[in-house]
DNA sequence: TCAGACATGATACCTCGTCTCAGTGAGACA
DNA sequence: TGTCTCACTGAGACGAGGTATCATGTCTGA
């Protein structure tokens, strides 16, 4: 079974319809190598309108198809999925690359503030940026050259 | 000292001057309650242009005048700075009290990750969402009445 | 077979910010 | 005192990113 299938199998599973604009999304996404902004996604998607693509993409966000990858500068990127459950991302801001982190690093200290601060937390952000041992390696080629 | 007068001192010691649109900036940061979007300052701030309005705030939040506040939409908002180190911060979603976290949580949680992952981390966003507990009674009250 | 639910996409619209550029004015200096 | 300089300003254009509207099309189950 194909990647396209499978996501198309979780869409149906939802009761969702997989429709010829959804499945062109679903395949551009599947093509994708880092993580991609949904403008990024209408460039290589002819047969999908602008809201569909947006709309889509929130469907995938929802099935977990894709997650969600928060960039320094406050910007929404998306990428291909490759955990099922609740994770955060150390992004490379020189060439992008993406590592999930296991798990939550957070919930301990989430489980702690409920009980200190009195409010009943329900979400978070949590992102880490930096340069991947390829990209520092590069940096420090270029000084030297 | 007025609050106003402080910062005022602030700006001059780095050598920016202290305009009229700048104090009228001013002055309306420090008459906001809780957090706010720059578009929210616009409304509340004739005497200062769109451009200089995010012009100084970017002046302020360079000086540690008042600190960014990532919402959970995703949208920045800022908040006048009680600490003046590094920390983040707990955002109630029902009334917006925001709630500074004593220190940053994952600072140890970065050490490590900069030995295990091979990347150099040099960034990160963190912020809670969750509801108060005055929120929360007011939830329950509504839901009962 | 057909009513209603679901899906689409053109388009208008909104926010959030940046950039440009001509103009202003404070202050350094002669 | 005049003049030069340079930080600062704000109108407005621009672009990214995203939502709302709505006429139209398609599917499905009774
Ligand atoms: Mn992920
Ligand atoms: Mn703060
Ligand atoms: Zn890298
Ligand atoms: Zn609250």
């Amino acid at each position: 079974m194909s990647d396209l299938e499978a996501v198309s199998l979780r869409l149906e599973a939802r009761g969702y319809r997989v429709t010829p604009p959804r499945r062109a999304v679903i395949a551009a996404v599947l093509q994708q190598a880092g993580h991609f902004s949904v403008e990024d996604l209408l460039h290589r998607c002819r047969g999908a309108g602008r809201a569909t693509v947006f709309r889509t993409i929130r469907l995938l966000t929802e099935l977990g198809v894709v997650c969600r990858v928060l960039l320094d500068d406050g910007s929404l990127h998306y990428r291909l999925s490759h955990r099922p459950q609740h994770h955060h991302h150390l992004v490379c801001t020189g060439c992008g690359k993406v590592q999930d982190l296991d798990d939550c690093a957070v919930s301990d200290l989430v489980r702690e503030l409920s009980g200190s601060s009195g409010y009943e937390i329900e979400g978070h952000w949590l992102e880490f940026y930096g340069h991947c041992s390829a990209c520092r390696s590069e940096v420090l080629a270029g000084v030297s050259s």
